[in-house]
DNA sequence: ATGGCTGCAAACAGTTTGCATGCCC
DNA sequence: GGGCATGCAAACTGTTTGCAGCCAT
């Protein structure tokens, strides 16, 4: 969430990791990442990935999927409804939304997935983050 | 995602865990719970609350969020596009949707959030994992 | 030459698990 | 009384970080 304000270097290491992710379809952990590029730099460190996914995501340049979800969190209420995360200090809230009926939009090409269901978060700043 | 089929019994820290979360209108951590279940139960552990929430989890009677997202994963694709999640696996995979507008469904009360984008995640059971 | 970046390893945070004992059925 | 569940602590997994040296600018 903090952002970097020092000048990039163009690492050796930053550009072999963005092109192997990019050349992938797939969506891998960082441990994959590393396995994937060390083919190329043997001596790459884990910790050198991260810090690269870490940077290349605030800046835009990738996506990092599951964003803030730090520690797993339990719902008691089992009534359809939907949930906002902030994105500054993660803590989860519910949504109103309008009558929102997605079945129409079951996916048609599922990859071979047998679906049981789908999610819809929203994702934002808390009120208590705005203030700060 | 093991399935446990011995019979159930009913602890006295079970039902106070499920009545505390229930009882809540926030999404605790399994941390945030235990502070709270231990103001009635001073000498719970913090794995029991664990290994309750996963139990009420796995039967049902309570939701956890952020299912399976043990891991970061990333994304190198920065065009819209919807993922789908392997709930025994983990994997993900895009998935083809046809064309969703969800701008219509901007929340109508956020809660005080300033409100930056949703995500619409399926989730599922992965073609590796349904031959087994 | 400067200071951002690296490899390495130790530290951390969240979660799981082995074990002896406790307690629900 | 039997065996699931607990408390405790150690182990594990994923991620972050401090540090000395390296290398892109």
């Amino acid at each position: 969430m903090s952002t970097n304000r020092s000048i990039r270097r163009n690492s050796q290491q930053r550009q072999v990791i963005l092109e192997e992710l990019q050349r992938l379809k797939s969506h891998p952990t960082a441990a994959d990442l590393y396995e994937i590029v060390r083919r190329r730099l043997p001596r790459i460190s884990l910790g050198t990935v991260y810090r690269n996914l870490e940077l290349l995501a605030e800046q835009g340049t990738i996506r990092r999927l599951d964003a803030g979800a730090v520690q797993a969190r339990f719902d008691g209420k089992l009534a359809l409804h939907h949930h906002i995360r902030c994105q500054s200090c993660g803590s989860v809230d519910d949504i109103e939304l309008p009558p929102l009926d997605l079945s129409g939009f079951i996916p048609q090409n599922t990859g071979g997935y047998e679906v049981y269901g789908h999610r819809l978060e929203f994702f934002g700043i808390c009120p208590q983050c705005r203030k700060s």
